[in-house]
DNA sequence: GTTAAAATGTTCCCGAAGAAAACTTATACC
DNA sequence: GGTATAAGTTTTCTTCGGGAACATTTTAAC
């Protein structure tokens, strides 16, 4: 409701979505989102800071904090030290005892956590695999993870499970299309999570979710135009934030910066096309030329090659490397910025920011439960939680 | 406001730009915004439609509906046929008194159109020129047949005036960063047609007016992902629809299609770098073959290369070509699609959908009316028009 | 120590906005 | 011409946030 002046916004909003109309109680639940995602994100906040963020009456915000608070989603402390003159304004923190289960299965390993509505990783489990685990077998471990750690952390309430999955999710958040490295394919991981489980369930690919985790506490956060580059043992997975939104696309496949072509000459990819960026640039690869500076210097420019295409295409405020691409990047860092300064084809290119993702092993938990969390905070009062049990 | 739900959007709303809470007033005005979009959008629907697009109360409706009359911006009339049994429902269309300026300098030409609120064009007055015109040439042209347009079309009230300019330009709507077909750098055009024509003024790129306009009313209606690619005299213009917004990146310059690699061994393009699409894949180039089929054939699949790799990082609904890279999918339809779904990453790739932009020479005035119509359909009754005179 | 100033929380009242119900009007169908 | 139906109109009601007045709590000045 309030992002009608789209003056300098990375985009431009042109025609609502749904044309429909608002009612009066909208208003409430945009302004109690509003205090709740403050807090999500801002951590503990005094109300007067909150009515200054908000430009919200003071009356009203302590309304909206008292129902806030009945909800059991903050608490209140008084301040323990006062800043200055007046009387010391209370502070409001999300509670960490609201929740979200996050899940990831991967090839080597199935992980599940416990993550608080501050950010928090409260609790998480492990199992290493052999072999690419199964559908079934995520499921089976999800659920007696869960359970342990509900007794690990006993009076939690749940808002919902949420899944990073390395693969084609459908823009349902339900459907695994494909993925490849763990031999899922048409799966309806979602659905079966809220059956096993009996809790409202997510599923996103992995890439999404670490953007969105680095976007909310990592080194993208508040940067809304950011471009996400991540490699790992199942290729690499792309990711942008356009206008502070994820790029989905029409059927959730946006954002594969894995298969984009980098080289017209270049290897065939086990997609079955040729010179796909994962293809050129990937782990095994790395591993072969890492003490041979020349060849490495040769991988960091395909990886600044790759930067200027994408800086073409989107023109971000921050290009974000995780995984091995972080690491390649660390090890050469002023070659690809460099490098991608030279290719770009915008002027002012010395503005170019490429970073290295800063979450490190907790990313795509944090990053699932985000997406678990988002109900929550668009509509604070009307989702039901659930004693973790 | 409404936009919390994005279960099936094509982008996820994750953090609002700003955690401004909103304020009761906001509610008329956005709901003031979802009507008169409709009408603009949509053309004549009666007051029972509205109710039904909007989920507002009748009695909600009329008193919008009435305000909006009273602003002159929507007439209503009788039903001249009733559709069924029961009282006949009012009639609510744009009023075309109502109306933007929309100016197009080009290397060849310069054009000034009146666009009315309902889309059409009004008027338009062009000037073709020897030489690529200097912004003073452009400006002394837009006063002159803004005048005459204004004789033309008396008792229209001007919301403002658009300008679409082939080139870079910032993403404040003002300076145009670099026009280098035009050889205008560093100028600020809507500070200027303000001064000269005294006139809110907004300036973008000609692709994403044409992407605008082609969203509207033309081949784009309504698809909220879409990628537009348009060959013109200044090469290859770019631009995208991310989830119902325009791609613009961090300082404007997103979605520059024209400069992605598409070819790592390509010819040197005139931006210094190699292998750029609007180096392989040019006006003069295509003139040169247009006889040969084999190589008219090799250009199409250039052109479905990059439709696949655009497919691998958008995953839009469809992908949008005008120019003579319409011309160029019309003459090799079978082969640019299905050579773009052979080489596309995605599965489903029998769903990738390219057609031709649809909009002819209006296209770029309609646009950039459009963006000089954002305001007033953002908020009615804050934006005060002048009569065109 | 007392007092003033400042900042914030709290309470109560107000206007604005949309919903809902009751009433009115206009059309089709019999 | 009577009736059903759909929509416009008017009136009343509820909810929401804003704002003023008052209460509370701290710092700073004397």
């Amino acid at each position: 409701m309030t992002e009608e002046q789209a003056g300098e916004a990375a985009t431009a909003p042109v025609r609502p979505a749904t044309a429909r109309g608002s009612r009066n109680d909208h208003t409430r639940r945009h302004n109690l989102s509003a205090l709740i995602r403050a807090v999500h994100y801002g951590g503990p906040l005094t109300r007067a800071q909150l009515t200054r963020e908000t430009g919200l009456n003071r009356s009203t915000i302590g309304g909206l904090v008292a129902e806030l608070a009945a909800l059991d989603l903050v608490a209140e402390d008084a301040a323990a030290e006062t800043g200055g003159v007046g009387r010391p304004s209370l502070i409001v923190r999300p509670r960490r005892e609201v929740v979200a289960l996050a899940l990831h299965p991967d090839v080597d390993a199935i992980e599940l956590g416990a993550v608080a509505i501050d950010g928090t990783v409260l609790a998480r489990r492990r199992a290493s695999v052999d072999a690419p685990p199964t559908p079934r077998d995520a499921l089976a471990f999800a659920w007696e993870a869960a359970r342990e750690i509900a007794d690990e952390l006993p009076g939690s309430r749940v808002v919902g499970i949420g899944a990073a999955v390395p693969g084609l999710v459908a823009i349902d958040g339900d459907t695994i299309v494909d993925a490849p490295h763990l031999g899922w394919r048409s799966f309806a991981l979602a659905t079966a999570l809220t059956d096993a489980l009996e809790l409202p369930a997510t599923v996103g690919n992995d890439a999404n979710m670490g953007l969105r985790a680095e976007w909310s506490y990592g080194a993208a956060r508040g940067v809304d135009s950011v471009v996400y580059l991540n490699g790992s043992a199942s290729g690499i997975g792309g990711a942008a934030l356009v206008g502070g939104r994820m790029l989905r696309g029409g059927r959730g496949y946006g954002g594969e910066f894995g298969h984009m072509m980098i080289r017209s000459d270049g290897d065939v990819c086990s997609c079955g096309r040729t010179g796909c960026l994962e293809t050129e640039l990937n782990a095994p690869r790395l591993d072969a030329v890492a003490h041979d500076a020349a060849e490495l210097d040769a991988l960091a420019g395909t990886l600044a090659t790759a930067i200027a295409n994408l800086e073409c295409a989107f023109d971000p405020d921050l290009v974000l490397l995780g995984g091995y691409l972080g690491a390649l990047y660390d090890a050469r860092r002023d070659l690809v910025t460099a490098r991608a300064r030279e290719l770009a084809f915008r002027p002012e290119a010395d503005d170019i920011v490429v970073a290295r993702a800063a979450l490190g092993g907790n990313r795509l938990l944090i990053g699932a439960a985000e997406r678990a969390f988002a109900p929550l905070l668009s509509d604070p009062a009307g989702v039901e939680l659930r004693p973790l049990a």
